[in-house]
Order: structure tokens, then sequence, then C-alpha cells
DNA sequence: GTCTATAGAACGATAGAC
DNA sequence: GTCTATCGTTCTATAGAC
């Protein structure tokens, strides 16, 4: 076994939890069936989260840590906002192409009431607090349109939403360079003044 | 009771799995308890629908074909592609605006595996060929860029789910006018030639 | 930390009276 | 069509041995 590869039950309970919420939905899995998969006993499950409720809550935000760290070290800020923006946007649509199982848990549960409003809400606001700074850099240097900020915001969010699900539903076309920079025009004429 | 309002027993039933899938999700509402409060006894439940996935499929499509009713005959195809794409745009979110209940639904079921993958492409079909249609008019009149139809597609959809959410989050806003064009810019500039 | 065994409640669906 | 009553199952969570 290489190192960092050790899995623990404890992980394999999450993985195992990601899969099955994402196919079945939260209240139609039940944690006896997650333990089964997982190879461990209910016990063990309850050992490590003390309900079911606080294990989908732990699995939400280290999903959405893992984004914010895969998206923000992939990006240099060096001036040049297009730039910026076009290596933001195929570092994130990377990150779903690579991880699917995530990025479905994502469309599921990011606006789901399952997950409480403040675990979401806690999520989003360290995630795209990112993204609003350079919304608001772009409409100073009279890049991109004077539209209200949460509207571009939820927008970003509502295409990005879309190409993942359109790549990950016709994974061959992610090969093509066509389809990959059709898809940031969409993303930036959005926004962009004309 | 005035003509038309005469709410029957599965009326009730429907109204009331509506409102309960969406505050607690497909699982975590019981047949009892939607029986319960709109008003039934579960013994009634069961002889409208035959099972509770079938209560949920009865429900999708129904509000599915509601929507497309509402917003097709809100458009009169006159040849401007443009006016034409700002009627539409405006009745889909003012249907949206209007049954914020249904609206959440779609947010949640519409690309949920708790509805039947068969069942969802019945309804995203005979509502997005429609859309499609449109697409390809703009694109041969020179209008659209010429990204893949699909690709478009999909987008459209994103947009229309973010500024639903945006607009439901905020109700205010959907009363300023400079709110609205925007929205509609945002949607439109994606697509539109430069 | 991990297991087995089980408590106690809630579940979907059915039967049969009216 | 609608009701009450209930069957057999499955659920979350805990207790206690190792």
């Amino acid at each position: 076994m290489t190192a960092g590869s050790k899995r623990t039950k404890k992980q394999a309970i999450l993985d195992t939890a990601l899969q099955l919420f994402v196919s079945q939905g939260f209240h139609g899995t039940s944690t006896a069936t997650i333990a089964r998969e997982a190879g461990v006993a209910t016990g063990t499950l309850f050992h490590h989260f003390p309900s079911k409720e606080q294990l989908l809550e732990q699995l939400f935000l280290s999903v959405k840590q893992e984004f914010a760290d895969a998206i923000q070290s992939a990006v240099n800020k060096r001036g040049d906002l297009k730039k910026d923006a076009e290596q933001l946007w195929f570092a994130a649509l990377s990150w779903a192409i690579d991880n699917p199982l995530k990025q479905a848990f994502f469309q599921l549960y990011s606006m789901s009431p399952t997950v409480e409003q403040s675990v979401r809400d806690q999520a989003m606001h360290s995630i795209l607090g990112f993204i609003g700074a350079l919304i608001r850099q772009g409409q100073a240097q009279g890049l991109l349109a004077d539209f209200p900020q949460d509207l571009m915001q939820d927008n970003c969010h509502g295409q990005y939403l879309a190409a993942t699900r359109y790549f990950a539903d016709h994974p061959e076309r992610w090969q093509q360079e066509h389809e990959r920079s059709a898809s940031f025009a969409l993303f930036w004429n959005a926004m962009a003044v004309r």
C-alpha cells in the first residue's frame, strides 16, 4: 500500500455514502445499506458520525472544500481578467469531468433543503466570494457589463452546472477543442461588454 | 364555490404531495403524511395512485405540461427572433415567479434519479424540442453563434434555472426593469453573434 | 475502534366495511 | 370513493462484548 492511500473505515463510509446518496437520494438510502456496502458494521458508522444528518453534512463540506482547493490552486492571477476567467472555467470543468460522482452530488444537494441552509451558505460564500471579487474587478476595468452583482454570480453558477452536465453526458465532446472553447464563449459573452 | 375551483380529493393529494416533496424530499415524505395533510385516508391515496412512485410520476408530468402550456401560449412567433426570445424568456420567468413551489419542484426533480430517466426525457423533449427549433432558426439567420446545438440548449436551461432562483430569492428585484432586462441580456448575449 | 444484537418507531401497501 | 385497521418490513440509533 502506497503512502497516503490508506483507506480508513471512516473514509470508506464517506465514499460509499457519496455514491448511494447520489444514486438513491438521502432518505432513500439507509444507514444499514451504507454500512454494509462500505464493509463496516452499523455501530461503526455511528461511532464516526453521530447521526445520518451529520454524515451528510460532513460529506457535503468536504466535497465543496475539495472543489474549492482544486480550482483555486489552478489559477494564478496575472491581471489579464479574460485569461484568468478562462483558466478558472477550465479548471472547474476539468474537476467536474474527473469527479463525476462529486459533480452529481453538487447538482442534487447544492440547493436541496435536505442539507441545512446554513451549511449550504457556508460552503457557497467560502467559494463564491472569490468569484464575486473577479466580477467586480472586471466591471471596474470596463470589461464586464454593469449588471447586478448577485445576478451575475448566480448566472455563472447556472452556466457552470449546465456545462458540466453537458460534458458529463457526452464525454467524447470534452476532447474537442471547438466544444470546449464554445462552452467558454457562452460563459464569457453573457457578461462581456459589447 | 366558483366554477372550476372544485378541488377533488385526488387534486388535494397532488397539491399536498407537491408541497411536501419540495420541502422534505420524496423519500423523506411518507404516504401517511401526504394523506393526513390532504385531509384524506391512506386508502384513498392508494385508490387514486397505485404506488408512491406513480404519484410522483403523475405529479411530475402534470407540472411540466402546465409549464409548457403556459409559455407556448404566451409566444406568437412573428419572425423577429430576438423579440420572440424576449417574450419567451419573460413568459417562462413569470410562470416561475407565479408558481414558486412548482419551480422549486423542477429544481429538485428535473435531474434527480428519483424520477425515472424515461419520464424526465419524455417531459424534456415535448417541451425543449420547441426551443431547439428557435435556436436553429437564429443560427440560419446569422443572429446566433454557431455553437453545438445541445450545448446551447443545455446552456439556456442552466441560465433559466439560475435566473428563476435569483428572482425567487429576491422577489422585489423582479419589479425593477433594469433587473429584468439584465437577466435577458445575460441570456441573449451568451448566444448572440458579436 | 469494531463488532453483534436489538429496541422502538415509522414505513408502504392491503383488506374489507360502508 | 372513502374509510379504519393492520400486516410484514425496514428504519435510525443504542448497548455491551471484544
